[in-house]
RNA sequence: GCUGCUAUGGCUCAGCAGGUAGAGCACGUCCUUGGUAAGGACGAGGUCACCGGUUCAAGUCCGGUUAGCAGCUCCA
């Protein structure tokens, strides 16, 4: 495959950087289709992207339908088939905007005219079709071997909502047909993974219009849920965590304390009560706050981990809820460390090994952010800049990786994010760190030092999970809802060949669940195929039990895999000590 | 909140150019008592999200509201 640069050099093209130069491509010839058929079109940004490509337009007063993007597409199939050459050229930017204005291109004048170097700016023509850019790009449009137009959507011009919303138009571009078409299908397989979809088969969770972004976990997502905090529960407590529990409401004069009312009001709910008003939590931190301020505390005493499963409620945008990725409501693992200065990097390295632990346990990948302070925040830049150290430190440490997110820090600090993954490659945040000086300055906190001085101690705010919901969102995507034996609303399940076997079913069924696990028998009427593949495809039971006549007559358990479909048979007591040992061992 | 799309029995979806609703699964009853991914028969489920408009007539057309989906923006 050849490409051609900017200043007109063709060249092979590398392997890696294939994919890019095809969707960049595509994009053009996108943009092309676009304006033949739509002439008034103005074109903003159109990159390719890690999946594929999209152009920003604007179309005036136009809208497109499903049937003009097959129009669009088979307009571009039409230029491939022209096969136009690419050629770059070069303008100096008096030229470039003048040609920009001629051509009717006003986000792209505008774009240059911010740019502010006086370096030549490069074009890329095919046809009449001009486009600003550094390239490189194919040698002809018949190059472009496959694609396909995959939805339209919106896009803020330069992504701030003050300025004008354009038409996105995506797509996604191969190599080959085939490419194209194995990509297509795993998309397919990647939205049977989607909690939302599995959540309903397994009845882990449900929505409803009265309550908006507020989940109601159903009997076996709350025992999924349950299990995921007993682990938690776990691990805090041999990490020298301690666990309270703070109101969910408390009047809206701790909140202007904390600083939430200034910088956080809009996403808070309240309520009055007796005549004053009294916020819903949105953040569990000044309950900690008032934790520890409820007692003296020396020196020895640091740090004082607080650990919290505190449900806090945050008015999100409404176009923002997605299932329980993003909630109104949702139950954080949070934690609350108060610390002496000389404490911080050890703390946050304990707390980035604990998080490390969690998404290793479940195989997650996961990416780490370091964001920095806010426009709107509160404090000094001195104390921004040494918590924003520590975290830097703390990371270099432990030699993670990470890329830095400026200003998106919280209001009261910098924080280390970490994103996960969901089936379809979206990254979600889940774990964070926040250091603060902030709180304890607000709340006047203190503890006394080895002189018998008062001094003030630092604050780390941290989740491991995030909140519980979209932790379970990612799990859910994650095992395609196959979970593991001890996260698995349902353990093991007992069919019943014939009813004639039912007395020794429910003798296996009473001795498991008396064993403590999660577990059902089927007695319906059924044949025996027909249960297991409920209890596989729906209810995705790890071992499925099966009692016949001959298990009847042996005094055995015939026990299927849910992961290698195989049988195995045990006596009942191999197999209750089997299952125990795998649940508490979280196997 | 913004742009576009969607909204039909518990679930997944059909329903043509407007003439008063269909299927499969699930559910119930009965027959079958059957060994590792769907046995059969019959039956009960819907004021077609909500409000309003056009029309002799609206699930079907128009407007609004609500909720959902994709993306943007914003966040765990």
């Amino acid at each position: 495959m050849k490409i051609i640069y900017n200043d007109g050099k063709v060249l092979d093209c590398k392997k890696e950087e294939e994919l890019h130069i095809i969707r960049h491509t595509a994009a053009h010839i996108m943009a092309q289709a676009i304006k033949r058929l739509y002439p008034q079109a103005d074109f903003a940004f159109g990159p390719a992207t890690e999946k594929g490509f999209y152009y920003d337009v604007d179309l005036g007063e136009v809208k497109l339908t499903d049937d003009d993007l097959i129009k669009i597409e088979n307009e571009m199939k039409k230029i491939v088939k022209e096969n136009l050459p690419i050629k770059p050229f070069i303008l100096n930017r008096d030229d470039a905007i003048k040609l920009m204005r001629e051509r009717k291109e006003k986000y792209k004048e505008e774009h240059i005219s911010e740019i502010d170097e006086n370096a030549p700016l490069s074009f890329y023509q095919q046809g009449d079709y001009i486009d600003m850019c550094v390239g490189p790009h194919l040698t002809y449009t018949k190059a472009l071997k496959a694609f396909k137009i995959t939805q339209q959507s919106g896009a803020y011009w330069k992504g701030d909502k003050n300025n004008k919303m354009l038409t996105r138009i995506n797509g996604i571009a191969f190599a080959a047909q085939e490419e194209l078409d194995a990509h297509l299908k795993l998309l397919e397989e990647a939205e049977k993974r989607d909690h939302r979809k599995i959540g309903k088969e397994m009845e882990l969770f449900m929505m409803a219009d009265e309550g908006p972004g507020f989940p109601f976990f159903l009997p076996n997502g709350t025992a999924l849920k349950n299990s995921l905090i007993s682990y938690w529960r776990d691990i805090h407590y041999r990490d020298g965590y301690v666990e309270i529990s703070t109101p969910l409401i408390m009047n809206r004069k701790l909140w202007e304390t904390s600083g939430h009312w200034d910088h956080y009001k809009n996403n808070m709910y309240s309520t009055v009560i007796d005549e004053e008003i009294y916020c819903i939590k949105p953040m569990n931190c000044p309950g900690g706050v008032m934790v520890y301020k409820s007692q003296p505390h020396s020196y020895r005493d640091l740090p004082l981990r607080a650990g919290e499963l505190g449900i806090v409620h945050r008015h999100e945008l409404k176009g923002a809820l997605h299932g329980l990725f993003r909630v109104r409501c949702f139950t954080q693992d949070d934690a609350h460390i108060f610390m002496r200065k000389d404490q911080i990097t050890e703390e946050i390295v304990g707390v980035v090994n604990l998080i490390n632990e969690v998404y290793s346990k479940f195989g997650f990948k996961y990416s780490v952010e370091l964001s920095t302070r806010p426009e709107d925040s509160m404090g000094s830049d001195e104390d921004w800049e040494s918590a924003t150290n520590g975290l830097k430190m703390a990371l270099e440490e432990l030699k993670l990786p990470y890329t830095i997110n400026e200003g998106d820090g919280a209001f009261y600090g910098p924080k280390i994010d970490f994103h996960l993954e969901d089936s379809l490659g979206r990254t979600w945040q889940c774990g964070t760190i926040q250091l603060d000086f902030q709180m304890p300055i607000n709340f006047n906190l203190d503890f006394v030092n080895e002189k018998g001085e008062k001094e003030r101690p630092i604050m780390i705010h941290r989740v491991c999970f995030g909140s519980i919901e979209r932790f379970i969102g990612i799990l859910t995507e994650h095992f395609a809802g196959k979970f593991p034996l001890w996260l698995a609303p349902m353990q093991t399940k007992v069919l019943l060949v014939s009813e004639k076997s039912l007395d020794y079913g429910n003798k296996v069924y009473k001795a498991l669940k008396d064993a403590g696990l999660r577990v059902q028998i089927d007695t319906r009427n059924e044949k025996i195929g027909y249960m297991i593949r409920e209890a596989q495809m729906v209810d995705r039971v790890p071992y499925i039990v099966i009692i016949g006549a001959k298990e009847v007559e042996s005094q055995t358990v015939s026990v299927r895999n849910r992961d290698t479909n195989e049988t195995t048979s045990y006596t009942l007591n191999e197999f209750i000590d089997k299952l125990i040992e795998e649940n508490k061992n979280r196997i």
